[in-house]
Formats: C-alpha cells, sequence, structure tokens
DNA sequence: GCCTAGGTCCCGTCC
DNA sequence: GGACGGGGCCTAGGC
C-alpha cells in the first residue's frame, strides 16, 4: 500500500503508526504544534497549525501556510525519536554535527499520512552555471576572438578559478561566471583571484573578466575602478523533453474527461 | 472542519477539491507525477512517487522522498491554474516576475489532504548577526578597549558595512561580522569595504576588523596577507521559553499515557 | 572531516 | 522595482 493514513488519530494510534512507518514512508502531520529548536542558532515558536514532514533519511520539515521555506527544520541525517512527556507528544529530531535539537510539541494531530514514496527519477535541469562552462569551452570566441580556455575550476590559494585561459597576447585571462547577474560579490570574487593571478605573473599580464547576462550598478562602477571586464552572456538551455515512457497503465486519473480549460 | 481528505479520488473528485480549497488551505498531494519547470534555469522530472504542497499565498512544492530542499517548487506570489489535457490532469503554477512556468503531470494522486491552517505565532530567533550587532553596541569593548561603534548598515557605494567606528587613536575601524565561521567571501566582503575608506581617508586611518566565531584557513591566510585583523566572537543566544498559555484544552492527544522514554 | 562556491537559492530591508 | 547581504542557509564536489 502506497498510503496509510490516520484522521484525528488518538495518542495510541499516532505512535504505533509513526513507529510503523517512520525511515521507511514519508510522515506528514497536519497537526497543532509548538517548537524548540538548538544548535546553530535558537529559536521557538508557540502554537499553531503547522504541517509536519518527516521523510525517511531523517530530514524533517516543518511548514507554516506561508512561504517557500519551512519555519523550523532539519537536514538530512538527522535522528528521530518521540516520547510521551507531561501527558505531551514529543517529537525530537538530533543532528549530530553540528549539534543541533530541534522538538516538536505536539498538542493535537488532525490528520497523519504515510507515504511510501518510490522515486527512481533525478531532476534534469539545464540553464546553471555548468551549462555556461560548457558553451564555452566549445565557443571561447563567445569570449573574444583568440580566448584560448586551458583548465577550469582551477584552484589557488584563494579560492577556485571557473575559467584560466589566455587571450591572443598570450595574457592571463580569469573568468567568473555567473548564471544571473553578478553583484558586488561577484566582482570582489574575481578580484580576489587576479589579484592572485598578478602577485604572481606581474601586473600587466592578467586580465579579469566577469561573464554574466547583467550585471548589478554597483558591480559595474566597481568593475570599471578596478579595471576588470565585463562580457554579456546568458547560460544556454538545452532542450529537454519528459521521457515518453509515462501515461500507460493504471492512471486513476484518467476517469472522467473535463473541459480542456485551465481552472 | 481543519481537515478535509479524499483517499485515492477520482479526477472529478480531485477537481472540485482542489477548486474548493486552494487559496484557503493548504493542499497536499500525495502523486505519481512529472515535472517540466521553465523560468531562470530549466528542468524535467520523471514519473515517480511525490508529495505536492500548494499553500494560499501561491507557494508551490514538490518533495521527494530525500532531503530538506524541494526538488521543483515555486515561491510565493505565483498563481495556481490546473485543467486536464490529453486526459492528464496537469496543475501549472506561474510566477510574474521573473516569468516561470512550472507544470506538473500528474499521473495519480493516492491521497489528498487540505488543512487549513491557522498561525498566529512568528519564529523567535536568536544567535543571528543581529544580535551580534547589538552586543557590541552594548559592549564595544568586546571588540577592544577604546573602541566606538559609530552606526550600523553604513552605506557606502560598494556596500553595507556592518558596523563603522572609530578607535582609540581616532582611526576609522570597520567591522564584518559573520554568525558562523568566517570564509574567503567573508575577508573580499570586508577587503571591499576598507578599499573604499582607504581611498577616501588614506591608507594609514582605516582598519577593517572581521568578527565572527572562527575562520577558515583561506580566509586567515588572506586576512594576514591584506593586513586585516580578527577578533574572535560568537553570537549570543538569548534565553528563550515558549508562551506558557499553552496546553488547554482540547488536547486529543493526552488519552493515553505511555512510557515517558524516547522511542 | 574542512574548504570552497553554486543555487531556479529565498528572504527582508532599504533606497 | 533594483540592490545588497544574511541564512540555523542547503547541497555538491574536492581534497
Amino acid at each position: 500500500m502506497k498510503v496509510h493514513f490516520l484522521h484525528k488519530p488518538d495518542i495510541k494510534n499516532l505512535v504505533n503508526f509513526i513507529k510503523e512507518h517512520i525511515y521507511d514512508s514519508v510522515i506528514i502531520l497536519l497537526s497543532r504544534c509548538s517548537v524548540i529548536y538548538d544548535g546553530r542558532a535558537k529559536s521557538t515558536l508557540n502554537e499553531g497549525d503547522r504541517i509536519i514532514m518527516i521523510k525517511p533519511d531523517g530530514s524533517l520539515l516543518i511548514h507554516k501556510n506561508k512561504k517557500r521555506e519551512p519555519v523550523n527544520w532539519q537536514p538530512s541525517g538527522s535522528s528521530i525519536s518521540y516520547k510521551i512527556e507531561n501527558k505531551q507528544f514529543i517529537i525530537r529530531s538530533i543532528r549530530k554535527k553540528p549539534r543541533e535539537v530541534l522538538e516538536i510539541i505536539v498538542y493535537e494531530v488532525y490528520h497523519a499520512c504515510a507515504f511510501k514514496c518510490e522515486d527512481y527519477e533525478e531532476l534534469n535541469l539545464t540553464g546553471s552555471e555548468g551549462d555556461m562552462v560548457d558553451m564555452i569551452f566549445k565557443n571561447p570566441k563567445l569570449i573574444e576572438e583568440g580566448f584560448k580556455p586551458l583548465s577550469k575550476e582551477y584552484q589557488i590559494p584563494t579560492g577556485i578559478i571557473d575559467i584560466l585561459g589566455k587571450d591572443e597576447n598570450n595574457n592571463w585571462v580569469i573568468l567568473e561566471l555567473k548564471r544571473r547577474r553578478a553583484d558586488l560579490q561577484s566582482v570582489s570574487q574575481l578580484k580576489r583571484y587576479v589579484e592572485y593571478f598578478k602577485s604572481k605573473y606581474g601586473e600587466k599580464r592578467v586580465r579579469g573578466i566577469l561573464v554574466a547576462p547583467s550585471l548589478t550598478t554597483g558591480a559595474l562602477n566597481l568593475l570599471k575602478s578596478e579595471n576588470l571586464e565585463f562580457k554579456k552572456l546568458t547560460p544556454p538551455k538545452k532542450d529537454q523533453t519528459l521521457s515518453k515512457k509515462l501515461n500507460k497503465k493504471h492512471n486513476t486519473i484518467n476517469k472522467i474527461a473535463i473541459l480542456d480549460e485551465w481552472l
């Protein structure tokens, strides 16, 4: 069975339910709870309705009714325990390194589900910085005529250079790539790499180019004053399609046809 | 009613269910689906079991059975629509700025819940950078004897200085605060501010201090070579307790007492 | 384990 | 709306 659920469970059934499904299914509790966290920081959250999600890998999310971000959480690798204390149901998640403890005081569970979430597919994403790197190596003159990329992720003491190359006059060229609008931080990053290279090879023989679809105003000003360069380039999106071994069997959804329009 | 749910719904009931609860409740679908996203980047995700969460503020999350992060998402402010197309149930979320479209092809819904998630409490968090700022303003000699903080979040063309002050010799002192171990980026940030101030007030009259609980090795090396300083300081955690207007009424959970030990 | 940097980062805040 | 930087950032990839 893919899904088990309890509606308005009492504590005994809830405990058994969690015991049975934890580390095997994703458990979701629609609950009224409060939360205490202590670790890298420390927080409290008073009583309210929230969604608790516990995944088999130990990650834990507590969601409010707004925002993409969980209000409290624990990353994967954390370990779950739970008990009754002073007549309250408490879920505790502990992360070892760094030491972080999250406690959920659960006052009421309106609904609980456990989902044996079988997923063998990974996200296929394009338009990231890596795609820019590939594009530049395949077609270096996107940067400029005569540019020769030499290595990617080139490590120096002050960081990791996205692309290191040479121009047609044999100057070192350091590229810092950004998939989105570059900001002050991006310029500082490029400058850090360029300064190390200049200290090694001399002022005149090192250039730094920020490669991005656009620049913030502050970044542009700083770039100019530091004699760094900008090359406008947008990360490429490769063509993608969903594999079409799909929609074959037991699509319980396809039972009734409705108007083919957005609701 | 706090929670409505459907178990193994057919499409007609599912559509009505969503129509009824969207923008009012958090909707959770335990489903088999695939996902297409196109916006700042572009992605596909082939068929598999996932948890879909749609919040009243328009945020949308698609979770796999692992990790804290959703595999696909849309932030709050996005708008939801849905339809049947080629006998498939499709949920579409559109974000206006930047333009981003997310489409979920839903093959099967094992379980659906709608949760009228009432929450009037906000997270109360301590141990953040702001707490360090407060601490330093209250007790400036935590930085050094004679330090006088003058302003916080002081804006200059190359960014925003956490704390600007003067030392006992009337030198400008620029503090860059980090609540956690400071890295290369932190040093570059501080350097960027210091260089602007030096260009304005002269080399000898500006100091830069990185204030953090610790430093990465690379950051330490860079800091030294740039003649910047480090002051070890850990963000303070204020005392906090949950407000105790709690555990009064209708705690359906407290029906059976179990052993008071962690399970 | 530490270090480094990317991210569809999200998010708040201030201009 | 752009800009800037924090975050309990998370996560991946090297070493």
